[in-house]
DNA sequence: TGTACATCAGTGAACGCGCGTTCACTGATGTAC
DNA sequence: TGTACATCAGTGAACGCGCGTTCACTGATGTAC
C-alpha cells in the first residue's frame, strides 16, 4: 500500500465509498464523519466535500450502491435456482456480508430517499423481491400475493436485522445465511 | 406545565429517561446528547451524570425499561389470547409503540449488555417469547420448536423494524399491529 | 511540437459550535440527640 | 421542639476536543491554436 500518491488521488470517490462501509461496519452511519474519511483516504479533511458535498451526500450514494447490490443478488439467485427460499437466503446473506449499505439503506433519515438515482435503485430492489414470490410451486391467488410478499421479506429481513444485532442465542453458526435456510422454510410449509 | 420547580426536581430520572424517549424518537439513538435531555428536563447541564454517569449508562436503563414492556406485553397478550398470532401482533405494536426503547434494545453497541438488570430483563422477554410457541393448535415437535420460534420471531420483528423505517409503499394503514395480522398469519396455513 | 489558458481536484489555515467531563459550590432533606 | 450535622441533588464556570464549513490557494490535466 506505499504506492505513489500524485496530488490528484485518481479514484477519492470510490476510496472514501469504500471507507465509508469500512467506518460505519465499525461504529455506525451516526458515529460517520466526514473528517475521519479523509484520514482513512489519506487526504485533506476538506476533500470529501468536493464529492459528496456532506454526509448525507455520502450515504445516499452508499444506498444506491446498496439496493444495486441487493436487486444483483436476488436477481442472480432467483435465475440460478428459481426458488424463493434461496432468494431469501441471498437477502440474508447480502445483509450480513454488506453490514453498511444494509443499515443505510433501512434508515432513510440519513439519505435523501427522494434523490433519483436512489429511487430507481430501490426500484430495482423491489422488483426482484415480488419476482421472487412468481416462483412458488404454488403461487399465490393474486388477492394474496402481496401478503405472502411481505411475509418472505418480513422474516429475511427480521432474521437478518436479529442475526446482527447478536440478538440471538450463541450457537447458530457462522454462516447466516445457512442459518435462514430451516427458519425461512417454516413460512413455505 | 409551569408548576414550581424547587431546586431539588423530585423525579429526575424519570423525567431524564422520558426526554431520552422523546429526542431518540425524533433523531435516533446515537444523535442523543446528555446536554440536550438536561435542556428538555429543565436542569443543569451536568445534572444527568449525577444518575446515569455516562450517555451507555442512560441507555442502558432504557433498554431494561424496553425489554420490561416488552415481556409485560407479551405476557398479557398470551394470557388473554392464548395465540402465538395475537402475541405477534403485541410484538409489532409494542414496536410502534414505543420506537425509541425498541431502537435502543437491538443495538447493543449502545449500551451495556452485560448489565445485570438488563440480563434479567431479556431473559424475561425471551421467555415470553418462547412461551407463546407453546400455545399453538398444532405445537411443533420439539426439535423443530426452536426454529418455529426464530420463524415468529424474525417474522415479527422483520415487519416492525420495515415498518419503521418507512419501507413500506404507502397504503398499508395506520395501525402497524392490524396490518401485521395477515402477514403474520401466513406463517401459520 | 510548443505555448497559453481553462478547468478541475485537492490543500491547509481559520472559524465557530456543541459536546463530555471535571470540580468546587450551594440549596434541600433527613436524622441523631 | 430545637439544634447540629451528614448526605444528597443539582449548579455553573471552565477546559479541551472533534466536528462541519468556508475560502483563497496550488498542483495536475486537458484542450485550443
Amino acid at each position: 500500500m506505499t504506492e505513489k500518491r500524485s496530488y490528484h488521488h485518481g479514484d477519492l470517490r470510490r476510496a472514501l465509498l469504500a471507507a465509508a462501509a469500512e467506518a460505519i461496519a465499525e461504529s455506525g452511519p451516526a458515529a460517520l464523519s466526514l473528517r475521519d474519511l479523509a484520514r482513512r483516504a489519506g487526504v485533506s479533511h476538506a476533500a470529501p466535500a468536493h464529492h459528496f458535498g456532506d454526509k448525507a451526500g455520502l450515504l445516499t450514494a452508499l444506498a444506491v450502491e446498496g439496493f444495486d447490490r441487493l436487486a444483483d443478488a436476488l436477481n442472480t439467485s432467483r435465475e440460478r435456482t428459481g426458488s424463493l427460499l434461496e432468494s431469501g437466503v441471498a437477502y440474508v446473506r447480502f445483509a450480513t456480508e454488506n453490514r453498511a449499505h444494509f443499515e443505510v439503506m433501512f434508515q432513510p433519515s440519513l439519505f435523501d430517499r427522494d434523490d433519483p438515482e436512489v429511487v430507481a435503485a430501490g426500484q430495482r430492489a423491489a422488483a426482484a423481491l415480488s419476482a421472487g414470490v412468481s416462483t412458488l410451486d404454488d403461487p399465490p391467488p393474486a388477492e394474496d400475493a402481496r401478503e405472502t410478499e411481505l411475509a418472505a421479506w418480513a422474516i429475511v429481513h427480521g432474521f437478518a436485522t436479529l442475526w446482527l444485532a447478536g440478538a440471538f442465542p450463541d450457537p447458530l453458526g457462522d454462516d447466516a445465511g445457512e442459518a435462514a435456510r430451516p427458519v425461512i422454510r417454516r413460512l413455505f410449509d
